[in-house]
DNA sequence: AAGGCGATTGCCT
DNA sequence: GGCAATCGCCTTT
């Protein structure tokens, strides 16, 4: 590099390597592709939910363990979950390699692929307009949208070559950026760090 | 070795 | 809005 640009957190990459709650809002907005079964689906990341090391509500707060330890990786890669007996849920692994961090993508914007998404959510009948509502509004529903299962574990998503992998998206205007407590947890409720856009 | 419960979803009232 | 479904993981005996 030769110009006098200064060096800011504007790569994914760069992105991924801060504090889970730093990241979170700056990855709001970025694209979601996956390529599984040869279909491409993609979408807008447009709700999120960090979670850090020291934070009781993460699966991470107790340390490493069998099942989290792509949260302790590098950065910008998966971290899945199997929860309540049937769901999957998918995390942007954050922080230097070491740190129990990340993000839960609760919810996409499908912009791509949409027929593969509702074939996969709802097989072949025609969904009703309640159900194309509901296609991806969800961390389980992101999931099974885009095709990524527990063989994504691990993978990086800063790998365009990847099956599943993200990009920056365009800005978002900051008026419709919401900042709230997260759901579903029993605590952590006193931190705002869950982002979404309406 | 066993039990409780979860970063959820969808159906039922 | 309330609650059942369903099972792997983690904590506790």
């Amino acid at each position: 590099m030769t110009s006098g640009t200064p060096k800011i957190a504007n790569s994914l990459g760069d992105i991924v390597a801060l504090p889970a709650p730093q990241a979170a809002p700056l990855l709001l907005g970025s694209i979601i592709t996956s390529t599984h079964g040869g279909a491409v689906v993609r979408g807008i990341i447009t709700e999120l939910e960090a979670y850090t090391q020291d934070d009781p509500a993460s699966h991470t707060f107790r340390g490493p363990t069998k099942r989290n330890a792509a949260m302790f990786g590098p950065p910008g890669h998966i971290y899945m979950y199997f929860t309540y007996g049937m769901h999957y849920c998918m995390n942007i692994t954050c922080g230097p390699q070491g740190r129990g961090e990340g993000i839960l993508i609760r919810a996409v914007q499908i912009t791509d692929g949409i027929e593969t998404a509702i074939q996969r959510r709802y097989g072949d009948r025609e969904p009703t307009a309640a159900q194309l509502k509901n296609l991806s509004n969800g961390p389980g529903k992101v999931v099974q949208a885009l095709g990524v299962s527990m063989a994504d574990y691990g993978n990086d998503l800063l790998d365009t070559q990847a099956n599943v992998f993200i990009q920056p998206g365009d800005p978002l205007d900051p008026k419709r950026v919401h900042q709230t407590p997260r759901i579903g947890i029993s605590r952590g409720q006193d931190t705002l760090w869950r982002w979404h856009v309406e």
